[in-house]
DNA sequence: GTTTGTTTTTGAACCGAGTATGGTTATTGT
DNA sequence: ACAATAACCATACTCGGTTCAAAAACAAAC
């Protein structure tokens, strides 16, 4: 479907014209289940809820141990490579295209949202929405460095172990501060 | 001129082909100068080169401090309402069209990549792109909670006042870290 | 002050994403 | 069998943005 000609051709080559054809559908019709070009590309991505793990969380767990726990248990279950290659391919598309990367920050803009609405119960507005920007931009940046070795060429196993450890030294900066970070 | 149909009827009940007409020009001349209708609205916000102000700091400085001294004049630096009328307009504006908060958010990646560079020299990638996607989405965060507070109707002194404040509440996470905050 | 060359502007056609419309086919309940 | 509803389709439209050749504006040289 849409994501093998965006792999082959490009984001910006394929017109949702020629999705249509190719599905068989009418443009129409074809906007009546995806909203717009770019969820066609991004449908059944970021879809962790950050305000349900945090809302969730068992009563003695601070809200970062918690989101720190959910990412740590997902970069221990990505390092398999079940479903690599269909990865790659969307991780090189997204990343290729600018277009896409917006709409994937706007994805988690909604998830920001409704973090900074609950952690409005323990913070001030104000801290609340900066800590969930904090975040929920670490998040972002993670995923793209996880993209980026990836499409570098290093090994899945590799990756994800780096992935791993960068889960680690995202939430300690985020728990600790910068000022906390070792010079390299 | 475009400001003004924006801030008169919205930004999407304007047409490009509205403004062109509106400042005597042909589109493609207005496109020439402008990249994008989003341009038209956000020109000359934004430019606050973050990765200058790291890279150009006395050396017995942290990078922070150099930051939260910017931001922290520049929040005193709001306070009188000069041109406070055209500063709210384009806030509505702004705050009312996700198309622009979006493009906004667009501005600041680019800043975000170059302060990731620079900080590059002292920490590892991974943690400075981390570090630098924090600050980045602060900085957004504190320039959307000042839009809300002058929105809101609280005067153009109360906002100046607590945007001091909430620059100093941001660094302050930045630096020690969320486990610092207090509950409010 | 006219000729020559260069930069800007223009209009108009064009492209692609997304919407509106009005009509055609299923599906479904009775 | 038959209406009601929903899904789908083709088409044409709007709007943001680009392209391009022609025209206008400008500057310099003689």
């Amino acid at each position: 479907m849409a994501l093998r000609l965006f792999a082959e051709r490009g984001f910006d080559a394929v017109t949702v014209n020629e999705i249509a054809e190719a599905a068989e559908v009418a443009k129409a019709t074809l906007f009546a289940y995806f909203p717009s070009k770019e969820s066609l590309a991004l449908n059944g991505v970021g879809g962790d809820d950050l305000a349900g793990i945090v809302a969730r969380r068992p009563a003695d767990e601070t809200f970062l141990d918690a989101l720190r726990a959910h990412y740590r248990a997902f970069a221990a279950g990505q390092m398999p490579d079940a479903g690599l290659d269909a990865l790659l391919a969307r991780a090189r598309v997204i990343q290729d295209s600018p277009a896409l990367l917006n709409a994937a920050n706007g994805l988690l803009y909604q998830q920001r949202q409704a973090l900074a609405q609950v952690l409005t119960d323990e913070y001030s507005p104000t801290a609340a929405a900066l800590m969930a920007a904090q975040i929920a931009a670490s998040l972002l940046t993670l995923q793209e460095t996880y993209f980026q070795r990836l499409l570098g060429g290093i090994s899945a196993q590799d990756a994800g172990r780096a992935l791993a450890r960068d889960v680690e030294l995202a939430f300690d900066l985020l728990e600790h501060g910068l000022t906390h970070a070792e010079g390299h």
